[in-house]
DNA sequence: CATTCCTTGATTGTCGACAATTACCATGAC
DNA sequence: GTCATGGTAATTGTCGACAATCAAGGAATG
């Protein structure tokens, strides 16, 4: 399993039963386990992890909080579920804070920093040219380039914003459309670009192209969540014509 | 009183315990009333709201996603308290975000919201012009403006962040330092700018327009900041001289 | 036959009590 | 006098149970 670890901004250590319950959904949520949109119940959770009801909304709330679930009172819990407009307002969000974030890096990242990034770079080109198909790695090492670029900001609060909240929603969004980029050598070179830009001290240019990457990749994403959404409607629509000969 | 109501993004009906406290300890740290830096106990809080410790806690725990409380496990929370540092990184994440929210806000408000922006803009005027010294209306009426270009944009996901979130950072730190805006006509002139520029649907601009503003806002922010640190240690040292005096 | 109301079931919200961990303070040794 | 160590008290973490609320299904009525 390729499991990247994405530390979080405050590696709060996991000795208490609410912040262990929350990391583990927070997971299962990520990975597709539990289906967006799907209902969940306390009890149920409450049965599957062997907690009580008590931490277990302590997780649910902090969840609740990083946008993963949405709760309405008296009524439940659900998955959240991006819709098309939401994932348009991420990405912006992300062009926003990243590019904002490659900005204050290239301003303030630190030699070690700086090579530990084109180590990153290294092997995305290793891993590229090894496995030219095997593209779900690659998305999940390009989150990890920008996550160290969000580090090198050395803003704590940048930090937070993106490695605790948007992160796991970018990582919620691939694994739900299955989404593997379509364009990875052209994501690579912008990639060594903004590394170049960094790397010269020039806050500017990394600032821009951080901004026009974070742009291309959400027009990636939006051709691509276009075509699942026109496949699946061709498929409820033949699926609505089989109903009607076998209601 | 001049309590200038900002309602949730998302505007939660106050229905449940867990709500309510949560919305009144937020009022309580964002006026200052629970002191930056303090300890709060949970049974404290209990005693004086009249609650038990279960929804309590749910509602420390949505405090610290928002970043008003701090908790370390088994220790306990104390309301934040912003540093020197922690400002300057707040008014980086602002900077980038309403910079995206105004060059959205131009490309996607309506006529009426900028007629309503208008209005704020000629209440400003006028309060201005009545009580040239009272600027702390000014400036919670400032952060209405923003608040409204904010929605403007109609992006649920940024309206959420900046005002679910970092302006309860921005009137906490406001009543933490007691800092009126000590430049309300510059502003002013600014905040016109960039409506005009809003009107005008020149995304471009407005966006621009914004950065600078918060940027320059950033710069007063932080001299006033060093002014009132100056201050304090001024007379952290002569309260110590009359220690060694009175033992 | 459709609609409305009521009953029932489950789930959520809230509470009090117990166990675990930590911080503080006093006592003693060096 | 200072530092280490133990005990005590308070606070936090966790649990099970009760009350309030909502959704769904069925019965009665037009």
């Amino acid at each position: 399993m390729t499991n990247v670890q994405i530390p979080s901004a405050t590696t709060p250590e996991v000795r208490t039963l609410a912040e262990r319950v929350f990391q583990q959904l927070q997971e299962a949520i990520v990975r597709g386990e539990l289906a967006p949109g799907s209902k969940i119940t306390e009890p149920g959770l409450s049965r599957t992890y062997g907690i009580s009801r008590g931490p277990l909304r302590e997780a649910m709330r902090r969840l609740e909080g990083h946008r993963l679930i949405e709760r309405v009172p008296h009524v439940g819990a659900r998955v959240v579920k991006l819709s098309i407009k939401e994932l348009l307002e991420l990405f912006d969000v992300r062009e926003a804070l990243e590019s904002m974030a490659a900005r204050i890096a290239a301003e303030h990242m630190t030699p070690e920093e700086i090579a530990g990034l084109r180590e990153v770079l290294a092997l995305h080109e290793r891993q590229s040219d090894l496995s030219r198909g095997e593209a779900y790695y690659q998305r999940e090492g390009d989150l990890d380039f920008h996550y160290r670029i969000v580090q090198g900001s050395h803003n704590r609060m940048l930090m937070g914003m993106l490695c605790d909240d948007l992160y796991y929603l970018v990582r919620l969004y691939r694994t739900q459309f299955s989404a593997s980029g379509s364009r990875p050598q052209r994501a690579f070179v912008e990639h060594h670009r903004i590394v170049d830009a960094i790397e010269a001290g020039d806050a500017e240019l990394a600032e821009l192209l951080m901004r026009r990457h974070v742009s291309a990749s959400r027009e990636n994403v939006v051709e691509r969540y276009a075509a699942v959404l026109e496949q699946e409607q061709s498929a409820a629509s033949q699926a609505a014509a089989t109903d009607r000969r076998n209601p």
